[in-house]
DNA sequence: GTATAATTTTTGGTTGACCAGAATCTGATT
DNA sequence: AATCAGATTCTGGTCAACCAAAAATTATAC
């Protein structure tokens, strides 16, 4: 859904991908690379379907091989797009029945569609302010929330990633595994699985645009001080200290937009 | 993903659904049912396999073939699992070479997978708790950034609102759309698509829990105290008056918990 | 012995056929 | 004429065979 074009966390060959990258570049402007994928082609023709009046909320849509004929595509991808609308509500699938669209209005389910269609391209400030936005939400709610075990696992990963920091060692994973053992804390499973799908995003765009990630002593105190602010149940303390702990990254992001 | 069992716009009869949902409670009464989606199966397996030391991060996963005959399941649902999998940035598939574990800690691998496998049941609270930390972040960010244009489109969405509500009609569509218009402002694609992804989700409890949606004055007036507080930028009126718009909810999602 | 080109194998991507449950149609019974 | 049981059709779910690209292997030339 969220489309990850690129993990850190994986070994093979940054170089491959990099003159790729240029290839394609290069390829784009010889002509008008049409690079959607074929589920995004599906969305398109259905919406032009709603569009055209052919189809109409509440309606049951044409099974699935009659669609992927008249598209003239795979059923596999025809199933992957009404998938891709399921998850977003605009179409709700009944097995051995059918498909049927939403019953809001049209225009609505229009925008909802195009919205569906311009997801994937995410800009890295976007996701770090929203990560923000999680995070200081997440550990704030923590404070209130969080009963004596729940410290001692918190302690247990502080633990884990100051072993590696101190060292002067790369500890990226147990810096991320700490913040998402806050958000553990925070009850809120929502807020929690957010958190988990736009994380690879971020990573992502962090090894694209090697940041920086030597550990700083102020970025092990702020791990220290969040951990005494959530145990001593301070949300003032914690979402200030949080959102300094992000700030760095914030402003990166800044100032890559030039 | 976000497993949707029940979405309010759609026609068809509530009565068999419930029946239907009568009939599985006696059934988890004589027998422990495990209706757990092959999906999540396979994924358990996948944990074990990694906490069995078959497969370390950064490994290259066995191919579909192998994992579906292993399993004993179609090689459909494993490719599910990975796509899932995929999804959050547990492993990165490669097309034509293979699957590839993420180079992380194994502790932190194992974390991951299982917040995946605990992802679907969301409860009503924590849905509507972030929505509300959502749409305060994306109201406000809309006070900074909107430009002339968005606000004739968002005054637009408010009037397609105010058309239906002032009659006393249900409005819930407008409604969502000026809210998604307002994130639209915000011009911050994660946040809006974070939204799209809880929303229906909402929608789908506020219709099972048969919440109250007739048209209040005060919401209505809400409407338009937030579209002069943008229009204004004025953040903290913006925020204050969103956090109010929602308490309504808030304190029926807090209800229900008992 | 090394490097390169041809070939085979492996692998994810794609497609079409098959399965079982739901919906619909049919006709016999009352 | 209405109703209900059975057969039929329709539909999404599942699976197994096929495709093309990537990787690994082998053969060949130098």
């Amino acid at each position: 859904m969220v489309d990850q074009f690129f993990i850190p966390f994986f070994k093979y060959e940054k170089n491959a991908t990099a003159t790729y990258a240029i290839m394609e570049n290069i390829l784009s402007n010889l002509k008008e690379v049409k690079f959607d994928k074929p589920v995004d082609v599906i969305i398109r023709q259905v919406k032009e379907l709603l569009s055209t009046g052919q189809l109409k909320p509440g309606d049951k849509l044409p099974p699935e091989r009659k669609l992927s004929e008249k598209f003239g595509v795979g059923r596999t991808h025809v199933r992957d797009a009404i998938r891709k609308l399921e998850f977003y509500g605009i179409v709700k699938t009944r097995p051995q029945s059918g498909t049927f669209v939403a019953s809001i209005g049209i225009s609505a389910l229009d925008t909802l569609i195009s919205d569906v269609l311009s997801i994937d391209a995410y800009s890295f400030l976007s996701l770090v302010e929203t990560r923000v936005m999680l995070e200081t939400t997440s550990v704030s709610l923590a404070c209130d929330r969080h009963s004596e075990h729940d410290i001692i696992q918190l302690e247990a990963s502080l633990d884990k990633y100051l072993e590696k920091a101190e060292r002067g060692i790369r500890a990226v994973e147990e810096d991320l595994m700490f913040h998402l053992t806050i958000a553990d804390l925070s009850k809120n499973k929502v807020l929690k699985s957010l958190l988990l799908i736009i994380v690879p995003d971020i990573l992502s765009n962090y090894s694209v645009f090697s940041v920086c990630d030597t550990v700083t002593d102020k970025a092990l105190n702020e791990h220290k001080k969040l951990l005494t602010a959530i145990k001593n149940r301070d949300k003032e303390l914690a979402t200030v200290t949080m959102k300094e702990h992000l700030e760095g990254v914030m402003n990166f992001a800044r100032s890559i937009i030039q």
